[in-house]
DNA sequence: TAAAAATACTCCATAGGTATTTTAT
DNA sequence: ATAAAATACCTATGGAGTATTTTTA
């Protein structure tokens, strides 16, 4: 019902391509082209470059993306409100969330939230922080679910999970009983996260804030995803900080254990954005949804 | 280019009329009626109740028509955002605006800013403060103009002008030169605006705080005319209390004189309203305006 | 020369029109 | 009986397809 132009044109403006585009729009090449010539006419801006065989979007096609996206979702909030209308609830809810969410609590959020809504259809876009921020700005996505708050304007920040960063390591290993201080911690070895991860970042900070850096610790590998860190804990003797969100399960199962610490305690709290402002009832559905079963 | 099937729609949703709203339309009746079935069928929910040769909106079509509003008001926006790019300034905004402000200070408003951006045009509605502050609600208009604030959730609201209630009469008329007070004005025949008029409802309020009724005076007509009372008092050797921003003209043109009071003074403001958190560029660029130039 | 966009053409679905019927006051 | 919406039927535009050509990296 979107008016299908629009949606020849977000699907070409995502893929770069008339030919990709065409393909997942089970349509062909030429009616992807006479589309968005169609619009080029009626709006009487070139919507992309083409340089050859690359395409990109020109400024026009920028302005006319977002607004797309706003009228589609528009479309969306509405098919909804009647569907509610009719005591029914379905809909399409577009989510964007940053790494270490979308892996380890939201397959397990939107389990919940899809037996409770069968008839309400999500689609999941992945990325990091910055690119889920954007991506709210641009109106591509409805919600978004990210680690810590930058406080942009423009978003709307709520906290819905508290997250901590926990000490873990091989259950075989054998560890004081008490709670490890971080002067003791420099006898284990110590895996952490790769340079650029929200995770590491935090990490560095509160050690930085209680006098020590990373060189002071025996840090035996750096490591870029948090699930193969788990994989070299379950085989090998040594520790690592990471989200407890994307522990406990292993912890529960006994692959990993959970290690006191006594001087260093790093929260953190996942957020959703959403636009200022937006008004989107589906948006409202899910947090309230949230609110009442987390 | 907003899917047509919504412009209908919405004429139609407006003059609840198939008829009519193809002649508004330019097409024929049939026309119209197959664009609502085939809407009606998309969305799977009746959007009219047909009585015989009435009809109305059903709860899915009014919901359909709030939507239609924000995604026509989309289109615009992207319209005039395009423009931009080009360095043009071509658009259409949609005003409401109450009734004083409409004859007497949206004209010259109006006037200033076509000649400044003659491309982007203009419409009108009008109505009382409690309609247009609902079309505002409804996204009917991208923006409204009001005497006074009532400061309702989800409408924001921005001070554009100051207006005061001023006493007016016949230039012939014979006063003492020094300020009226309450007490002498209770000799002089009076005019006021009609019951439900908001310059009347703020006049009665500050006699009230001073301590006095309508009761208390000579009031020898009622009127339901700003227009009226002026001609009247043309004519007639009679005072009455009216906005300062209807009757600056007349007195510049010694048609009417301002006599100025001791213990009676009414300020009021006029108001832009806009849904809250909007973002539309068109209505930033009108409020620019009139900041910049009144 | 290979990959992608543009063009030429054909076909059919549908938006819109005219003429008429149904419906409810 | 009248005014408006619904229906039937016809036409023409344009959206989508196939086949082919053009473009440039």
């Amino acid at each position: 019902m979107l008016a299908s132009g629009l949606k020849v044109f977000i699907v070409t403006a995502q893929k770069l391509s008339f030919t990709k585009a065409a393909a997942e729009l089970y349509m062909t090449q030429p009616a992807v082209t006479k589309h968005i010539h169609k619009l080029e006419q009626n709006l009487g801006s070139k919507l992309f470059n083409r340089h050859g065989n690359k395409i990109s979007l020109t400024p026009a096609g920028e302005r006319l993306l977002q607004y797309a996206y706003r009228i589609e979702s528009l479309y969306n909030q509405l098919y909804f409100d009647l569907s509610q209308l009719k005591n029914e609830q379905k809909g399409t809810l577009k989510i964007g969330s940053s790494t270490t969410i979308t892996q380890y609590v939201l397959p397990g959020l939107l389990h919940k939230f899809s037996k409770r809504y069968p008839d309400i259809k999500i689609s999941v876009m992945n990325g990091n922080t910055e690119k889920i921020e954007q991506a709210v700005l641009k109106n591509e996505i409805d919600i978004g679910l990210i680690e810590g708050q930058s406080k942009r304007s423009g978003i709307q920040y709520k906290t819905f999970l508290k997250d901590e960063i926990v000490l873990v390591g091989n259950p075989k290993m054998t560890i004081a009983e008490q709670p490890l201080d971080l002067e003791t911690l420099k006898k284990y070895p110590l895996v952490i996260r790769e340079s650029g991860s929200g995770t590491r970042e935090v990490i560095a900070y509160h050690l930085q804030k209680a006098g020590y850096s990373f060189s002071d610790f025996n840090i035996i590998m750096e490591y870029g995803s948090t699930q193969g860190i788990k994989s070299y804990l379950r085989q090998a003797e040594a520790l690592a900080f990471l989200s407890y969100q994307s522990v406990k399960e292993a912890v529960k199962r006994r692959d990993l254990c959970l290690i006191a610490t006594k001087d260093f305690k790093v929260e953190r709290f996942f957020n959703f954005i959403y636009p200022e402002g937006s008004q989107n009832k589906l948006v409202d559905l899910l947090l309230n949804f949230v609110h009442y079963n987390f």
